[in-house]
DNA sequence: CAGAATCCCAAACGATACTG
DNA sequence: CAGTATCGTTTGGGATTCTG
């Protein structure tokens, strides 16, 4: 008698696979990597701040988007939120051990994206004429 | 008499400043960010490729994202485009050395994100349950 | 095969008002 | 202060069709 075979592999088809689109990671990259959530971590990245403070910090970003972005964030464990009871409200933010990294890879794109502005630029434009040639 | 004052400095109000919602590296950045961004960048660093390969290795990506993708992507100069004039046509995509380097960071990502994948479904299932608690 | 063009819907987003 | 709720608009993005 074989015993049970079914059921054993079959789960993870392909372990973790990004480029899969129904792999979870994707959903926590997409976090990360959003429009909000770069540039909140790179707020963090300089140390613990309420949330008006990332509000004023991260300009453009509405109320709305800031938390729905932490809220993604706090619940993949990337953000830590502690909260005050005190009259008026007063909330902290801060990375995580697990956050940490993750912010200063994206950090890191911030640099490489300011160092190359002046090839992007010429590249841009050279784009631009090659299309408007013809 | 003094000498035109105005009109000096101004510009540039930050240098370059990401967080300015006016920056046109923002942009660039999100360009490289950007869903499908990712993924292709990522694809692009195994190497050479062409337009069906990339959708095809890139899950659910449609054909017209995936063209306004590598359109950005070529215009910022991260990514070099050669048409072969053949037919049917034959286009191959690839990185430029101004792209390459984003590519790794963010493949370091992809890396990251797999490792660290159980500590982000714990913290998912914590913060789950606490909110189920109330 | 690579992509441009069109259509169209769902989701994302911002502004505003409100609450603990 | 730190959100939540609602609403109207914009945008992203898929499906389809067409062309070189």
């Amino acid at each position: 008698m074989r015993s049970a075979p079914a059921a054993v592999a079959e789960v993870t088809p392909e372990r973790f696979n990004l480029f899969d689109p129904n792999c979870p990671g994707r959903a926590v990259m997409e976090h990360i990597v959003s429009r909000w959530g770069v540039l909140v971590l790179g707020v963090l990245l300089r140390g613990t701040h309420r949330f008006g403070e990332i509000r004023a910090a991260v300009g453009g970003v509405s109320e709305k988007m800031l938390a729905q972005t932490l809220q993604a964030l706090e619940r993949d464990g990337m953000v830590l939120r502690e909260v005050r009871p005190v009259i008026p409200p007063h909330v902290d933010y801060s990375l995580t051990d697990l956050g940490r990294p993750f912010a200063e890879t994206i950090t890191t794109l911030y640099t490489m994206i300011e160092r190359a502005a002046p090839d992007v630029q010429a590249a841009q434009q050279a784009y631009d004429e090659r299309k408007a040639a013809r």
